[in-house]
DNA sequence: CGAGGGTTTGAAGTGCATCAAATAGTGTGG
DNA sequence: CCACACTATTTGATGCACTTCAAACCCTCG
């Protein structure tokens, strides 16, 4: 069952391995590990590929293995607004479970993805019995959360080269000194979308970010010094203290 | 110990039953809510009280109830946030318990206002004790967390009279049929924070709110015909559909 | 090479912000 | 009950940031 495509790729990644070391399900009894793994599915999505609409029924969540996946919201006359773009290691899907399991926004793979499925219904049984999970899986709401407050706060307080600015140190590893260079992860009209922005002011908003710091730029690669041309530039108009969370 | 103030107001609330009936405890053993209760303290806060400041130690959480409460943060440029403005039977505080014990944003009473505080420590404790507290608690964070995705497309999606329309909206008793009078429960000027513009643009899209939609408007006093002058209005520029979540 | 998507650039428009000043509203002490 | 002080709100004039529409450019891939 499944087509080779989806055949070849369950070989390419061990879903035990993933699931266990999961923070999420890490330090959890093997047997409750277990049971996920065993019910968990690895598939594979190429880009464009929409996972679920707003709306749908929910019968699983998912974690990301590897890929990119954008989640959105569209409103009737067809304007949509980005929502977050996820990666490695994140769980998206599973706010499901006390929503009348009806999806609260749509999912949508950006680059070639990777996903583990799992039965929501796995999850809210082992919620249930297992509070360790319980106050994990609210741990991660509650960092996510965090990691929202943070985002509105920055659409009031930032402008558009700022919050360019701010994306960047986020794809960088915080402690690193000296020369850095990072790719940007997905198409540069996506990540506009993610910052809120359409993609010609991203575009202007990059020109602005490279005289005004000095970064260098060229198609997706960021070439800069070192950190501190963006701190200084993006972090005044921010709340929160430098090395600030990690971009998810 | 205690002010008169203060006694005075102790008086005036049930704990006991305020905590029992609140939606986080409710249906918990007895044994539960009874810990909870006697741990709890009532107090009352005058308006523009600080609360407590982002970064600082968090001991306690707290439930609202009476009065109304702003959530914000502030840059180091002295630019603030609205983050959220919240009133009775909400809770707030309780995200530091897996944040390092920091709170994460500032609060600041912006009505009279009563609170009853109750220890962080007792809820990771409890929490840890029984799943089911776990789960409310979840719940309660996974709502949140979909209300703030919502606000996030709004800022995007919606023009600043129809976020003020759809403010207007998630006040009001939304089954409702026919003429609606309605009273804006703090100032215009908050009121425009918490919708991420400025007092002057509250002002302004004030009025062309009521030029297009015919509502009346007498100083905080709101007026309509019903509500499908303000759906119309409002929530084509939304994924939601109509009876959508109250405000909290 | 040529088609098609992504990105940049240009010109013009819109919405919200800013600064400044007028007005309305609220609470105070006389 | 009135006058005053103080704050909240409105209004006006102007500026800036982002958007829109349109066209050019660039890059990749068949």
């Amino acid at each position: 069952m499944g087509c080779i495509a989806e055949a070849e790729y369950h070989q390419s990644i061990d879903v035990y391995e993933s699931i266990e070391s999961h923070p999420i399900f890490k330090g959890l009894p093997k047997e409750v590990t277990a049971t996920f793994a065993a019910s968990a599915r690895a598939q594979h999505y190429p880009k464009g590929k929409i996972l679920f609409l707003q709306q749908d029924k929910a019968e699983s969540f998912y974690i990301i293995a590897t890929g990119w996946v954008k989640l959105f919201r569209e409103t009737f006359d067809g304007d949509e607004a980005v929502i977050d773009v996820l990666n490695e290691g994140c769980i998206f899907g599973e706010t499901a479970i006390f929503e009348d399991g009806i999806h609260h926004n749509s999912a949508q793979s950006i680059e070639d993805t990777m996903l583990l499925s799992l039965p929501l219904s796995l999850l809210k049984q082992q919620m249930i019995q297992s509070n360790e999970l319980s106050m994990k899986m609210f741990g991660a709401m509650s960092r996510y959360r965090r990691l929202q407050d943070q985002e509105l706060e920055h659409r009031d307080l930032q402008s558009a080269p700022q919050r360019i600015g701010c994306f960047l140190l986020r794809l960088c590893n915080q402690d690193q000194l000296g020369p850095i260079t990072l790719h940007l992860p997905y198409d540069k009209s996506l990540i506009a979308a993610r910052l809120g922005m359409k993609p010609e002011t991203f575009s202007r908003a990059l020109t602005r970010l490279r005289r005004e710091t000095g970064i260098r730029i060229n198609g997706s690669t960021v070439i800069m010094d070192g950190l501190s041309q963006l701190t200084s530039y993006s972090c005044s108009a921010c709340s929160s203290t430098f090395p600030c969370e990690d971009i998810k």
